[in-house]
DNA sequence: CGTCTTTTTGAAGTCTTTCAATTTTTGTGG
DNA sequence: CCACAAAAATTGAAAGACTTCAAAAAGACG
């Protein structure tokens, strides 16, 4: 099985790009993020491991998105292409491709809804209900503990508010009781106000999706590189 | 062909429902939103003639968010069962319902970048060009010119804005000679420049994608009715 | 241990909202 | 075709949620 390992801060992939892998990781998170020509950041989404990052690349065409690794990680890569030739000729396969698009549209769009009508302090109760839920279904909590490597900058770009601002208001939530966070330990105290007060159903999220591309039979050959290995913070602007 | 129609303010689904058909907009605007609750809504998205409504709904379940007509419209239904039978078993089909899906999680990705981290005139200039795409995409423009029925309470709605404040933002782009836009007729004026200040690209918004379901030949029966038909104005929180 | 990143704190500023009306447009019925 | 009611657009002023600027603690890492 062809695990890639990296470190933290290298890219998974840039903006732009036309990615010839599709990756699962094997540990480690990711964010997916893009950013406006004046350096303004917004973050897609992150990854977790077991998740695959990213299903959007595989219908082909240049990404908009960059990814980038906010922990040491590793990864075993699939090629897009032959991924392709099999969901083009599997319909299970593609009726699996449709559930994993299908709840990536469904996070896409609760997020939306709060970026666009939720107080601060909902957007990130929010999106710590969704972590909790999301590090659940993939095994990755003990006691409703879980490793959350997000910094408050990265916590800000997900709900588009600013460092300082998650700072305060996750002092709030600190002082209600709701969560404990510190350093990148993560628990959340009270899950039913916190899903409360952030009106979060999260049911979706819980039965974790088969995507089965037979990756560890048959990864792509080695020969790839993962993007820009060299250059860890410097993301590229489209 | 069964061609049902109905009234502005008609609702074509409820939050919470399962939906036993999908419907393709012949004629009529709608929009598809999300209400918290307190009152406070988010439209995901709005539906021009030609669109399929929605295509979310196929993979089944209950749906979180509700459809209302915002004009007089008409639907050719089909039987979401039946569409599920034949993506099941056709891989042309799966592989259109593929881009289907992906054009619109690219549509809200690049939405929530706007919401998380654009300036109120950016959002709302990116939702104009995005509107003089699709309606162009649509074959529904003239010259630049296209039907726009959407209130700026519905701009709002959708860019996460108060309605007053899209007024005043409207007023900037008027002024600044961008668009043109008056009662429920919309010209973009400079497109050049309405898309540099919204950092819009929408490329990919530009090609329709086809998804045949075979819809002039088998609609689902008459049986089923559009929800809500008698309560125009009252959608249900979920 | 010293440097770099991340978190935290304080205070001033602003973009956008909220509140309150008024004007204009649209739709309906006489 | 005009009058009325309802919806939508517009304007003004005050308020607030969040940001920006600036800097100090605290923690992570080699």
């Amino acid at each position: 099985m062809p695990v890639r390992s990296g470190r933290s801060g290298q890219h998974l992939a840039h903006a732009g790009s036309n990615p010839a892998e599709i990756l699962r990781l094997e540990s480690g998170w990711a964010v997916e993020f893009r950013l406006l020509p004046d350096g303004r950041r917004h973050i897609i989404d992150y990854f977790i491991p077991g998740d695959w990052c990213d299903v959007a690349w595989l219908p082909g065409g240049a990404q908009a998105d960059a990814v980038r690794a906010v922990t040491d990680f590793s990864v075993v890569p699939y090629s897009t292409e032959k991924a392709r030739t099999l969901l083009a000729g599997n319909l299970a396969l593609a009726a699996q491709f449709h559930a994993l698009l299908s709840r990536r549209l469904r996070l896409q769009t609760d997020r939306a809804l709060g970026l666009g009508r939720k107080t601060a302090t909902e957007r990130l109760a929010h999106l710590l209900c969704e972590i909790a839920v999301r590090t659940e279904a993939a095994c990755l909590a003990d006691k409703g503990t879980c490793f959350m490597p997000l910094t408050q900058t990265d916590l800000a770009d997900l709900t588009g508010l600013t460092p300082i601002h998650v700072n305060r208001v996750l002092q709030q939530l600190r002082a209600a009781d709701m969560i404990h966070l510190t350093g990148r330990q993560f628990t959340v105290t009270s899950r039913e106000r916190l899903q409360r007060l952030a009106m979060f159903n999260g049911d979706y999220l819980k039965a974790p999706l088969p995507f089965d591309l037979g990756v560890t039979l048959a990864g792509s050959s080695g020969s790839t590189r993962l993007a820009n290995a060299s250059e860890p913070g410097r993301p590229l602007v489209l």
